[in-house]
DNA sequence: CTAGTTTTTGACCATTTGGTCAAGGTCACT
DNA sequence: AGTGACCTTGACCAAATGGTCAAAAACTAG
């Protein structure tokens, strides 16, 4: 069977052609969706043949929760990162930070996921509903902790951890309506110093306490 | 030829189907996207044979252009309303309440959007940097003179504007996400309050004059 | 070098799907 | 009721697409 990543230890061929198959279909379930992309599109862009590219994943479905599982695993990252013992403040400011960052260094990965959520999630939604759902209670715990410290202005971070999420991946799946509002004068490093700038004053600013 | 919406008037049955179509395929573009909504889906949808949905719509394309003009009518109002001669800090919170209300009365509109602008605007780039972009640019122009003038802390508008579509829409983009998170305890009702009264903190406090 | 394994692909197939067409049914107006 | 325009659809078509298969090519271990 052609199985690539099973018991058997994968040869260097199978390393290298995965990784390109993976690249290319980042790149075209992020900008086309499940349905709008082709497996002949992937191998395409993967520079092989369809049947070789079915040699490695046994289907288009296969290949998209490769792909999927992959951006999952760093989607969670930045907010793993927060650290209770840290200063609240800057620890939310940090996480602006990170998210803000993959959105403009990963911005296909940030898309993918969009499309995914947007057809409601039928591949993810368990995750959403156990590893995601208990990672962000863990760290409300934390930011309510804070609240009541006196170091955080009172408010429900649920909403806060969706705002932060709202507005930082905004700049990647939304990169085209925010290059068309902005003009063409703004450069994309620009425009992040400016979104950081603003989270600064705004979020941070409304989440300090008085 | 059986181009519907011509020259001659429209008549009572016309109107009819042209908006159960309209309807059906609202609801199966923004759950299916563009490549993964069928003809046949929207004609089941709309209670009628494939070919004739198709008298009444030339192509596929022109179904969707159909249903993305009507919504982006309707898309650029909650701006349209933000009014120069009011209370700064209340006509903000008046677009947020708008926008909530948006993403809460016409989700499936609101996802429509999001696979437009995610797929890269194919269709509406046009309508982006023109129409779109003057309108912001022209309340931008407002919020900056609320700001010149002390009423606002400073920030940049453009990022606000950002901001603010990015939070409100996630709740109707995002919905699975949301939900899951928050569990099943939460109604829709509770979330909606509940992410009004953290705008009302945290964004209109970050804009809050010190 | 050789044998066995892994990799690659042209040709092919079944299904789905956007769109056509001709024929029949319905509606509105006189 | 009659007539012409409008509406509806079953049957059909061509193209696109997910996936198969057998046979050839390339690689690897001994």
């Amino acid at each position: 069977m052609a199985r690539a990543a099973e018991t058997r230890r994968r040869t260097r061929i199978q390393v290298e052609k995965e990784s390109q198959i993976l690249a290319a279909a980042l790149n075209a379930f992020a900008q086309n969706g499940f349905a709008g992309t082709t497996l002949d599109g992937i191998a395409a862009g993967a520079g092989m043949s369809k049947p070789n590219l079915i040699y490695y994943f046994d289907s288009k479905e296969e290949v998209y929760r490769a792909v999927l599982g992959r951006t999952l695993e760093t989607w969670l990252e930045p907010l793993i990162a927060l650290d209770p013992a840290g200063e609240p403040l800057n620890e939310i400011r940090g996480y602006i930070r990170r998210k803000l960052e993959m959105s403009r260094d990963r911005p296909q990965e940030s898309r993918l996921f969009a499309g995914e959520i947007l057809a409601g999630a039928p591949l993810i939604r368990d995750v959403l509903e156990g590893e995601l759902k208990d990672l962000v209670d863990e760290k409300v715990a934390v930011i309510r902790q804070w609240v009541a410290d006196g170091k955080l202005a009172p408010h429900d971070p649920y909403h806060l951890i969706f705002a932060i999420w709202a507005t930082t991946q905004h700049y990647a799946d939304f990169d085209v309506q925010v290059r068309a509002v902005l003009g063409g004068s703004v450069s994309e490093d620009d425009r992040y110093k400016e979104a950081t700038a603003f989270f600064d004053t705004v979020i941070i600013g409304g989440l300090t306490p008085r």
